[in-house]
RNA sequence: GCGCCCGUAGCUCAACUGGAUAGAGCAUCAGCCUUCUAAGCUGAGGGUUUCAGGUUCGAGUCCUGACGGGCGCGCCA
């Protein structure tokens, strides 16, 4: 309709002569459909947009074209607003007719056509196997879930990704941290340094290290593990080397294998209950097997966008808009995490990908740059990667704020978040705020079952007419469609008309919330 | 200190990317239960869009500054 609307309006300004034929095209025509009733059905704002090319007052050029118009008989009344809308009522009888047309499309109304061309790799949640989802991530993957379903209905081919983080130092620690707990376990002799995961998941992490690894632990001198460093990371470090040492790098990576995998089930068990599921987990370290991170380094050298500086190479990402060059080999050679985000970016694209979308945390905004950097000195367009920035979450209970703190072990898993509230109310809370604003999740509102919460309003509504359908076959009346369909200009009273109009309105949700890439 | 994001009704959120009188739900107030779920329906009040300037036919939306909140400024991930 909105499309035919277009059509009469262009016509009907070349009609009209208002202004150069040459720049008709150049106006985006836009319909909008109205908030108020009294606004009619659709609206534009044409006359206002080329009054100043017109050279004629706004209310004057809508004046003409509602003149020219070629009205379609669909069209109960054009009418000229001050200053300078025009507004269509359309007739009762068409509008009914699109309710046959919903019906007819079942559950493919609002789906645009799939274009293939167009194929958009979306990342999120994403986060480290060292511990499992807090309420935080629950967010991500909520809304990265609804997100692509969202793309997928606006006719976009979109396939989810996690990209797994199992390698590294961070898993290092994980397992050290798994480790010291196993020596621990027996009597408490060691502190455990603060650079360590802590929460009762690394104990319970103890029982998948594999029976010979857990000999060979129990052979090592405790006093022999008594570091003292400078700081913590560095007492973890070298924990980590002594430990290494005496058990030997393949038991060690024996332990690790079995330790991120475990991770890596909690991980996956905890979003497939939540009713999020991915189409591909990407390993780190499959990635770093193939050497994919050496070739990519490799590639940027070719290409004279590295350099060296105090010991370290550094790839020139301020070339790139980047407020700083970023490392990607440290001095003891090591590869840095961008490094392999800069591999992982360009396999993305070495898939075939077009788009490529990050949900991140709004905590990594400074990755912005320096990935669309790193992305751009390995030949691709930057403008391809697009980041969305999810703002936190703060966890209430009623008036009370509850306080998280990941590294220690202090922080509400988001399994937890879910079993109490409900999978349903979480992941519309989740959804309810966008992604650039601050969520304030209070646990005692989600779960209550009352008006307050919407989630129960729209379960209720249904439920209500569950029960409206049961009660017309109880009075012995049978659902005849064809019957409804035929009478189905018999729906013309207020609510019935602004029912319609909702539905009606239905495809243009699908595809602006697409483009703004907004769950609500 | 510098940089990024945000500030809309008492509360939770909208506002079709610059359009008409800033809208919904909850909460508050006033009416509505012999028929299907009152977990409902009908209506009312509630706003200087944090503040101060600017851009133009028109600003919650764009620009500048202030105030308030969140986050970031590692050879951590």
């Amino acid at each position: 309709m909105k499309d035919k609307l277009k059509k009469i309006i262009r016509s009907s300004i070349k009609e009209g002569d208002l202004i150069e034929e040459d720049l008709i095209n150049t106006f985006e025509i836009e319909i909008s459909q109205s908030t108020q009733s009294d606004h009619g059905d659709f609206s534009s704002n044409i006359a206002l947009k080329i009054s100043g090319k017109a050279n004629i007052k706004p209310l004057k050029v809508a004046e003409i074209i509602s003149r020219t118009i070629e009205r379609p008989k669909w069209l109960t009344k054009i009418e000229v607003a001050p200053p300078g809308f025009i507004n269509f009522f359309v007739d009762d009888r068409t509008k009914a007719d699109l309710l046959t047309s919903i019906l007819e499309q079942e559950n493919n109304y609002g789906s645009f056509p799939t274009n293939s061309e167009d194929s958009i790799l979306l990342e999120f949640v994403s986060s480290n196997p060292t511990g499992p989802l807090h309420v935080g991530h629950g967010r991500h993957a909520a809304y990265g879930d609804s997100l692509a379903k969202i793309l997928r209905k606006a006719g976009h081919t979109v396939s989810c990704e996690y990209y797994i983080n199992d390698s590294g130092r961070q898993i290092d620690i994980l397992v050290l941290s798994v480790l010291l707990a196993l020596i621990n376990k027996k009597e408490s002799l060691l502190t455990v340094p603060a650079a360590c995961y802590q929460g009762s998941y690394i104990s319970n992490l103890t029982e998948v290290i594999p029976k010979q690894a857990i000999a060979e632990i129990n052979k090592l001198s405790i006093p022999g593990l008594k570091v003292k460093e400078a700081d913590e990371d560095r007492e973890a470090d070298a924990l980590i080397s002594i430990i290494k040492d005496s058990v030997g790098e393949s038991i060690f990576e024996e332990v690790t294998a079995s330790v991120v995998d475990k991770m890596i089930k909690i991980i996956k068990s905890d979003l497939s209950s939540f009713g999020v599921e991915f189409d591909h987990w990407f390993s780190e370290k499959t990635m770093i097997n193939h050497s994919k991170i050496d070739m990519a380094l490799k590639k940027l050298k070719t290409k004279k966008a590295l350099f060296n500086k105090d010991g370290a190479t550094w790839l020139n990402t301020t070339a790139y808009g980047d407020d700083k060059d970023r490392v990607v080999l440290r001095d003891d050679g090591r590869s840095t995490y961008f490094a392999s985000d800069i591999a992982y970016h360009a396999d993305k694209k070495e898939r075939g990908f077009d788009k490529l979308i990050n949900i991140l945390g709004s905590d990594h905004h400074g990755y912005i740059n320096r990935l669309r950097g790193g992305l751009a000195s390995m030949d691709y367009n930057p403008e391809d990667l697009e980041i969305v920035l999810m703002q936190f979450v703060t966890l209430y209970r009623g008036k009370k704020k509850v306080q998280m703190s990941t590294r220690s072990g202090e922080f509400i898993p988001m399994r937890e978040l879910y079993e109490e509230v409900g999978i349903d109310a979480a992941r519309f809370i989740y959804v309810s705020r966008s992604y650039d604003q601050h969520l304030d999740f209070d646990l005692e509102l989600a779960k209550e079952q009352s008006n307050l919460n919407p989630v129960y309003y729209i379960q209720y509504a249904n439920a209500r007419i569950c029960s409206v359908m049961k009660e017309i076959e109880k009075k012995g009346y049978k659902n005849d469609h064809d019957l409804g369909i035929k009478n189905i200009g018999s729906l013309d009273s207020k609510h019935e008309s602004e029912l319609i109009t909702m539905l009606q309105k239905y495809p243009d949700i699908i595809k602006t919330s697409a483009e703004k890439e907004s769950c609500q």
